[in-house]
RNA sequence: GGGCGCAUAGCUCAGUUGGUUAGAGCACCUGCCUUACAAGCAGGGGGUCACAGGUUCGAGCCCUGUUGUGCCCACCA
C-alpha cells in the first residue's frame, strides 16, 4: 500500500493521470458485441473565438453522462468535433487580420481561415484535455474536412435527388453587412430608436396620412392597404393613391392585417419592408419595385437617394419630405426589428436566386418526430414545438460567402437547368473543376455554384459524420439510426436541433437520436450572459483550470439542474469544490490506512449489523444516482452521492466503527473484518460515484490503493455495483442509531465538553425490532459515545 | 401578444406519484486541538415556503387567479 501524501495536490495529479489515460488509451472505442452501444451526439463547438466558462459548463455535464453509461456497462462511442467552416469562423478571421473576406482572392481569404481556425482548435482540444473529457480523440471530426465536406454535398444531393432541396427566385432574407442570405433561426431581435414618420399621400385630391419607419422606401411602394372593415375608407377602396415625393399611383386595397386603431389605419405596402410585405405581395400578386441592393445601397434608378446605404438615405428622404412641407410629424418610438445574429445588422429583404430545403410542407412529420424523441428536461420540447409551428420559411441554405462547402453544382448557361456533381466525384468546388456534359438544350458550356451551404446545413448532419467514423470500426449504420443522445444548449434548439432532426428525417425516416440532454447557460449575473462582446469573461477557462484544477471546476458544473441557467461564482465555486476533494483524501486517507492487511477475497461469515447498514445506505445511494443520472440530472445525483459519503459514511459511519477498526485486541480480529469488508465497498463505491464528477483524484487514489484489491486498470473501467433492492429494515435502524449518538454529540456540545469526554450513560430510543441489531452495535455505540452505561428505550 | 420556467433561511439552491418537526452549503454564534481531516468536528440561531382563493383528513408540492422575475417566439407598417 502506498503512503499517502499530507495534501493531495491537484494540478500536479491531474496532469500525471491525464497522461495515464492517453498512454494506456482508457477512453478509445472498440467495437464489442457483449456491452450495448451508447453514442452521443456531441455538440462540435462553432469555431467563432474562444471557449467561455460556458462550454465547459455544458461540455462537462455531457462529459459525466459518458462517464456514467461506461460505468453502467455501455460501450460509448463519445466524440469530438469541431465546426469550423463558415460565416461565424468567417467573421472570426476577418476581426482577427483586419481584412474583409471580399478583400482578399477566394483561395487566399480560405487559407487565412484554415490557418486560423486550426490554432484555436488546437486551444479548444487542449482545453478539454485539461479537463479529462473521456473522449476517444481517435474519432474526431471538423466540419470543413474533405470527408465532410464529401458527406455534406452527399446530404444535399441527396435532398436534392428526392425534391426535398430546391432552388428558387424569390424574396430571401438577407445580411447587407455579411452581403449574404440567411436563414430565419439567424435571426435575432433588437431594439432601436427610431421616428414614426407621418407622411402625406394623397387620394381623391384629400389628404391620406401614412406613418411609417422606413420612408427611404416611399420608391419602392407598391400599393397603401386599410383594413375592410374601416369605415373611414371603404368609400375609397379601389381608388388611386398618390406617393409623395414621387408622385405615381398606387391602388388601395384591404387586408385584413391592418390594425384600424394604429397610426391613421392606412399602412404603405413596399417590397420589402418586412415579412407582411413579403406576405402580401404574394397575396394581392403585387408588383416588385428593386430599392435595395445586396450591398446595402439603393438601387441607381432611385431618384434622389440612389447609391445611398438605407442609413443615409432615410436622412435624406426625411431632409427632402422637410423641405418640400411633406412630413406633417416625427414621433420618437422605439421598436424591435430582426437582426442577422452574427453582426448585429438590420435584416432586409430581398428577391434573389436560393437554395431551400423544404421543412414547411413537413411541420406534421417534424412535430411527430418531436414527440417521438425523449426530451431531457421535458419542457424544452415545447420550445422545439413552438418553433416548427411558427415556421414562416423555407431552410435558406445557401449563402453568398467564401469559407464553407460549395454547393456541387452547375448551370447550364444557355437554359439555367442544374446540373449535379456526381457522388464519386464528391468532395468538389464546382469553382475548381469543370462540369462535363451535354444539358437537355443541348448546350455545353455551364456556370458553378459560387455559393456556399450554410454552416448549419453540414452541422445538422453530425449523425451521418459518427455513424461514418463508427463505420471504420465496423459499426452497422442502423447502430446509429438513432443515436443514443444529442446533448446542446438550449438556446440552439431551434437551429441544431431542428435541423438536425429535419434532415434525419429526410435521410434515414427515422428520428436522429434516442433522447437529447439540454444543457442551461451560465451567467455572469441576472440576466446576462457570459459572452465575449459583453467582455465579462474574466479568466479564461483554461486560467480557472491552470488555477483551481479541473476536479474543482467540474464538482462546481456538477451543481445545477439539468437545463437550468447558473450563476459562475469563483469563490463559491472555489470553497465547495475545494472542501470536496479535500475530504475525500482524507477520508480516503483513513480507510486506507486501515485496509494494509484486508483480504478483498475473504468475506467475513457474519458482518455486524452497523457494517450491514452502511452498505446498505451506499446502495441505496447508487440507485437513487442511477434513477437520476438517467434522466440526466447529474446535480440531483451528486446531491445523493454527497449526502451519502459526508453524513452517513465520513460524520457517522466511520466515526462509529474507529475504535473496532483500531482496537482488534478489545473488539476482536472478526469484527474488525467486518469493517474492513464494509468500509472498503463503501470507499471503493464512494469513490466510484464520484469518478464522473472528478475523475482525476478519484483515479489516483485508485491507483494509489484500491487497484491491487479491485483489478482494474483504471476505475474508469470498472462498474458501479447493481443492488437489486435496499434493506427498509436495516436504513431504519441505522437512523436509529445515528440519533442516539447524535443526542450523546449535542449533550456534550451544550456542556462544552470535548467529544472524547465520559458520560454516565447514553440513550437508545427505537422501535423494539431493531433490539437485536442495537445490542449487537453496543459495543461499537459505547466507542464512540464514550458513554459508561447504554440505556435501551424500544417500543 | 403567445409559450416555457422560476419565486423556499442573510446569500446560492435541494425538496419527483401530496404524508411526522421544511433541508444542504456559504455566512453568523457557541464549543471542541478528537491516533483521516482545524482547509476539520460537534452544536446553535435564522423560514408566514411571493400573495389570494380552492381541492383534500392532510398542500412547499395539485387547481384557479394576482404580483414579481427570467428565457424562447412573434410583433404592427
Amino acid at each position: 500500500m502506498a503512503e499517502f501524501e499530507k495534501r493531495y495536490d491537484g494540478l500536479a495529479v491531474e496532469k500525471e493521470m491525464q497522461a495515464f489515460w492517453a498512454a494506456e488509451k482508457i477512453y478509445d472505442f472498440h467495437k464489442d458485441g457483449a456491452r450495448p452501444l451508447y453514442s452521443i451526439d456531441t455538440p462540435p463547438p462553432t469555431v467563432s473565438g474562444s471557449l467561455h466558462i460556458g462550454h465547459i459548463f455544458s461540455y462537462t455535464q455531457a462529459e459525466m453522462i459518458a462517464r456514467f453509461r461506461r460505468m453502467q456497462g455501455f460501450n460509448v462511442f463519445y466524440p469530438f468535433g469541431f465546426d469550423d467552416n463558415g460565416l461565424p469562423s468567417e467573421r472570426l478571421v476577418e476581426k482577427e487580420t483586419g481584412i474583409r473576406a471580399s478583400d482578399l482572392p477566394r483561395s487566399e481569404f480560405r487559407e487565412k481561415c484554415m490557418s486560423i481556425t486550426q490554432r484555436y482548435e488546437d486551444e479548444f482540444k487542449a482545453l478539454w484535455k485539461s479537463m479529462g473529457f473521456s473522449c476517444d480523440w481517435n474519432l474526431q471530426y471538423s466540419t470543413v474536412s474533405l470527408n465532410t465536406q464529401r458527406l455534406s454535398q452527399k446530404s444535399f444531393l441527396d435532398l436534392a435527388r428526392d425534391g426535398h432541396a430546391y432552388i428558387k427566385e424569390s424574396p430571401v432574407l438577407w445580411c447587407t453587412e455579411c452581403r449574404t442570405s440567411i436563414a430565419q433561426a439567424e435571426l435575432d431581435s433588437k431594439d432601436i430608436d427610431s421616428f414614426f414618420h407621418y407622411i402625406p399621400f394623397t387620394i381623391e385630391g384629400k389628404v391620406l396620412e401614412i406613418a411609417t419607419t422606413r420612408p427611404e422606401l416611399l420608391y419602392g411602394v407598391v400599393c397603401v392597404f386599410v383594413n375592410p372593415e374601416d369605415e373611414r375608407y371603404t368609400h375609397l377602396v379601389g381608388k388611386r393613391v398618390k406617393v409623395p415625393l414621387y408622385d405615381f399611383d398606387v391602388p388601395l386595397l384591404t387586408d385584413d392585417k391592418v390594425a384600424i386603431d394604429k397610426g391613421t389605419g392606412a399602412v404603405m405596402c413596399a417590397t420589402f419592408g418586412d415579412t407582411t410585405d413579403v406576405e402580401w405581395v404574394a397575396q394581392h400578386d403585387l408588383p416588385y419595385k428593386k430599392v435595395i441592393l445586396a450591398d446595402g445601397h439603393m438601387a441607381d434608378d432611385v431618384p434622389f437617394i440612389a447609391g445611398l446605404r438605407t442609413k443615409a438615405a432615410r436622412k435624406e428622404i426625411v431632409r427632402l419630405l422637410e423641405e418640400q412641407n411633406l412630413l406633417i410629424k416625427s414621433k420618437k418610438l422605439t421598436h424591435i426589428v430582426s437582426v442577422h445574429e452574427r453582426c448585429g445588422t438590420e435584416v432586409e429583404i430581398i428577391p434573389s436566386r436560393q437554395w431551400y430545403i423544404d421543412v414547411l410542407s413537413r411541420k406534421k412529420e417534424l412535430l411527430e418526430a418531436g414527440d417521438k424523441i425523449k426530451w431531457n428536461p421535458p419542457q424544452f420540447k415545447t420550445r422545439y414545438v413552438n418553433w416548427v409551428e411558427n415556421l414562416k420559411w423555407d431552410w435558406c441554405i445557401s449563402r453568398q460567402r467564401y469559407f464553407g462547402i460549395p454547393i456541387p453544382v452547375w448551370y447550364c448557361q444557355s437554359c439555367g437547368a442544374p446540373h449535379y456533381a456526381s457522388a464519386e466525384q464528391l468532395p468538389v468546388n464546382p469553382m475548381e473543376t469543370p462540369y462535363v456534359g451535354t444539358c437537355a438544350c443541348g448546350s455545353t458550356e455551364f456556370l458553378p455554384d459560387s455559393a456556399v451551404l450554410d454552416t448549419w446545413a453540414t452541422s445538422s448532419i453530425t449523425p451521418l459524420i459518427n455513424q461514418d467514423k463508427a463505420a471504420e470500426y465496423g459499426i452497422a449504420p442502423e447502430d446509429f439510426a438513432p443515436m443514443s443522445m444529442r446533448t446542446q444548449a438550449h438556446e440552439i434548439i431551434r437551429t441544431w436541433a431542428f435541423y438536425t432532426i429535419a434532415k434525419s428525417l429526410y435521410h434515414t425516416g427515422e428520428i436522429p437520436w434516442d433522447e437529447t440532454m439540454i444543457c442551461g447557460f451560465v451567467l455572469a449575473k441576472p440576466g446576462e450572459k457570459i459572452s465575449k462582446s459583453k467582455n465579462n469573461a474574466k479568466l479564461s477557462p483554461q486560467a480557472l483550470i491552470d488555477t483551481y484544477s479541473a476536479d474543482a471546476i467540474r464538482y462546481w458544473a456538477a451543481s445545477a439542474r439539468l437545463g437550468t441557467d447558473t450563476y459562475f461564482d469563483i469563490q463559491d465555486m472555489q470553497d465547495t469544490s475545494k472542501r470536496m476533494i479535500t475530504k475525500l483524501w482524507n477520508s480516503s486517507k483513513f480507510v486506507l490506512s486501515h485496509l494494509t492487511d484486508f483480504d478483498p477475497a475473504y468475506a467475513p461469515a457474519k458482518l455486524l449489523p452497523v457494517d450491514r447498514w452502511i452498505i446498505e445506505r451506499t446502495n441505496e445511494a447508487i440507485l437513487g444516482a442511477v434513477k437520476w443520472l438517467n434522466s440526466y440530472e447529474i446535480g440531483l445525483a451528486r446531491k445523493l452521492v454527497d449526502d451519502l459519503f459526508w453524513k452517513d459514511l465520513c460524520d457517522n459511519y466511520i466515526e462509529i466503527v474507529k475504535e473496532r477498526l483500531y482496537q482488534p485486541d478489545i473488539h476482536g480480529g472478526e469484527a474488525r473484518k467486518s469493517a474492513q469488508y464494509a468500509i472498503y465497498y463503501c470507499l471503493l463505491t464512494v469513490l466510484k460515484m464520484y469518478a464522473i464528477y472528478i475523475p482525476h483524484e478519484t483515479e489516483y487514489i485508485y491507483q494509489k490503493a484500491l487497484r491491487e484489491f479491485d483489478g482494474a486498470k483504471s476505475i474508469h473501467l470498472t462498474q458501479w455495483p447493481k443492488p437489486a433492492s435496499v434493506d427498509a429494515d436495516l436504513l431504519a435502524f441505522g437512523e436509529t442509531l445515528k440519533a442516539a449518538v447524535a443526542e450523546v454529540r449535542k449533550y456534550k456540545s451544550e456542556n462544552n465538553l470535548s467529544m472524547r469526554a465520559d458520560v454516565e450513560s447514553a440513550t437508545i430510543v427505537g422501535s423494539q425490532q431493531f433490539a437485536d441489531w442495537l445490542r449487537e452495535s453496543e459495543a461499537d455505540f459505547r466507542a464512540c459515545t464514550h458513554a459508561q452505561e447504554i440505556v435501551y428505550e424500544l417500543t
